[in-house]
DNA sequence: CAAATTTCAGTTCCACTGAGATGG
DNA sequence: CCCATCTCAGTGAAACTGAAATTT
């Protein structure tokens, strides 16, 4: 017997919303962490990267709350970039349980060079979409999630 | 020192799409599973009776393709549902390698239930957002899925 | 003494892989 | 012989927990 078309997901799915926004994540993902992975690097590695660039060197403590990790990942994830000198890690000398971790130039050509990744991950993400479509995405999102961040 | 406000995200990450996708769908997920929780379900099972109550009675391998779950996963998960009373599972009289799974009119009353749970977990989640807005939305993210989505 | 930071070691959870048994 | 199915046991990654050492 012929192979059935069988593997369509359930419509009482694919109508949710949370369903759709689930796949579009997973998509997103997908196309991320492979870009990144294309030059050896994680989502993490940027998200540092990033936190450090925006608010100055910080605390590993500090940099966790920012980029939402774990502690114990936020000294693992660290110890890649020190080896691969895109940053600094130094005892701080007003208060001697801190490290300070700077960002170094090294660290932040590197970091433009994932700008440009990540945009690029971007617009393949949205591809179908129109300029003005995107931003309008972007709002809702932007809206939803406001609304379900404590503070 | 007072402390800062060291908790927010760089804006290189708040800006992105790909960034606010991951944050609605963690946020979806999390009602989700919260709700489903709450009455001793996951989300797996919801998608195996809907499978079930939308194509019929089917073997474990293409209820796993449909559900795209891991086939291991399927074997755990229909276990569960089986002890519920929930799923029956017989041999395939016209291919002994195969069950054949069946929805039970207990499991077709729990979806209606769980149907009435997950249309208010949609509601939770789009609560700012207008009836045309919520619409819009999920024809964006739709887009943006199929375009992503290989046959 | 209570609280915060860095760090390591261990746990837990999930998705997946491999392989055996059965059968088409 | 090769492929599909069901099942279980095991592997590996990711996030988290606990606790020790240090300092505020």
């Amino acid at each position: 017997m012929m192979a059935k078309n069988d593997d369509a997901p359930p419509s009482r799915l694919t109508s949710k919303q949370t369903w759709l926004i689930s796949q579009a994540s997973i998509r997103a993902h997908r196309l991320l962490t492979g870009a990144l992975a294309g030059v050896n690097y994680r989502g993490f590695h940027y998200r540092l990267l990033a936190a450090l660039e925006e608010f100055g060197p910080a605390s590993q403590a500090a940099l966790g709350r920012r980029t939402e990790m774990d502690r114990s990942d936020v000294v693992a994830a660290l110890n890649e970039l020190d080896d691969r000198g895109l940053v600094k890690r130094a005892p701080d000398p007003r208060d001697s349980r801190r490290n300070v971790v700077t960002i170094t130039s090294i660290g932040r050509a590197e970091l433009k060079r994932l700008d440009d990744i990540l945009a690029a991950v971007q617009d393949e993400l949205l591809e179908p979409l129109s300029p003005s479509e995107r931003r309008h995405l972007a709002e809702l999102l932007a809206r939803v999630v406001a609304h379900h961040t404590a503070d």
